[in-house]
DNA sequence: ACCCAGGCATTGG
DNA sequence: CCAATGCATGGG
């Protein structure tokens, strides 16, 4: 009935389930400190998956189980396993990073402060760039919102007792919907048009991810980046967030160019280039989670990107 | 009333 | 290769 999960120590479920997942009134991704459900679709049916952290930091646990208490086929098993493995980057070493930031005094102070928080990715290639699409430019609050509204209009929907479950909305889905439809929610016509041609490719077949998986980072940001509203920065994140990918820096995100600037520069400006390359420099493999340890402690407020 | 927020495409030097 | 511009919404 159960599946079990061994995550690689250490690993702080309360902290990855939380991580970049949009915390108030979240109506897909739904969690406590040691519970987290979501809305799937397994074999054509939508299933309510609940993953439960039993173990500690240090000897990590997942349980996982299906709402409805019904045994997992092997097909599903296989698919639950590889999907919370992905949500939860449950094989990343993060000793590894650990020993990549122990001479970088300010990094190793947020690894310290912030340890077992692994990369917390989307589930699917369309949901991560579809949020990031929503995300360009505009604050977190209002993408918040705008998610919020496009699966309370495009998802399915499952109901379990008191509470009812929203799915994040199919490619095919949103590859039916008019620029009207999502311009009437709250995109702008140019985020609407982008989000369409998205789902059409995607459910079109024309993104092959067990094939995208495979390539270069810079090759994989080549073939996203041909996508109309993918820039280099939304294909870096998808890189992270999705692919589980380490060592990818989104050195043009405004927040990332400040902290290496004021940290790393003494608030000398630099390049986008000459941010890639120092991140490649300093954390090598582990940039990506240098980016997030950041993100992490500007949010709990042990460093700031404020000039004083 | 402004201005800005986890960018992008487009246009023009 | 770099600079300027419009875009949607909601919070300050």
């Amino acid at each position: 009935m159960e599946i079990e999960i061994t995550p690689r120590a250490p690993f702080d479920f309360a902290a990855t389930a939380r991580f970049f997942r949009f915390t108030q009134s979240e109506i897909v991704d739904v969690f406590s400190d040691k519970r987290y459900a979501r809305a799937f679709r397994f074999a054509e049916k939508l299933h309510l998956l609940n993953v439960e952290s039993r173990g500690t930091r240090s000897r990590p646990s997942l349980a996982l189980w299906f709402t409805d208490k019904r045994a997992f086929t092997g097909q599903e098993e296989s698919e639950a396993r590889k999907l919370v493995e992905r949500m939860f980057s449950t094989d990343h070493d993060l000793k590894k990073f650990r020993a990549q930031v122990a001479q970088d005094q300010l990094m190793r102070r947020l690894e310290e402060e912030h340890r077992g928080l692994h990369l917390a990715c989307w589930p699917t290639l369309f949901e991560a760039l579809a949020i990031s699409i929503l995300s360009q430019q505009i604050s977190t609050k209002v993408a918040m919102t705008l998610k919020r509204r496009m699966v309370e209009k495009f998802g399915e929907q499952i109901a379990t007792g008191d509470k009812t479950f929203f799915a994040f909305p199919s490619p095919e889905a949103i590859a039916r919907a008019s620029v009207e439809d999502l311009r009437a929610i709250g995109l702008s016509g140019a985020k609407a048009l982008s989000m369409i041609e998205l789902a059409q490719r995607i459910s079109a077949g024309e993104l092959d991810e067990s094939e995208l998986e495979n390539e270069e980072n810079e090759t994989l940001i080549a073939r996203l980046t041909r996508l109309r509203g993918i820039g280099r920065w939304t294909a870096e994140w998808a890189l992270m967030l999705h692919f589980g990918r380490t060592d990818v820096f989104p050195a043009g995100d405004l927040a990332l160019r400040l902290f290496v600037e004021k940290y790393y520069n003494d608030w000398r400006k630099m390049t986008e280039r000459e941010i890639r390359a120092l991140a490649q420099a300093r954390w090598g493999r582990w940039a990506s989670y240098a980016a997030i340890y950041f993100l992490a402690g500007l949010r709990a407020g042990m460093i700031s990107t404020e000039r004083k």
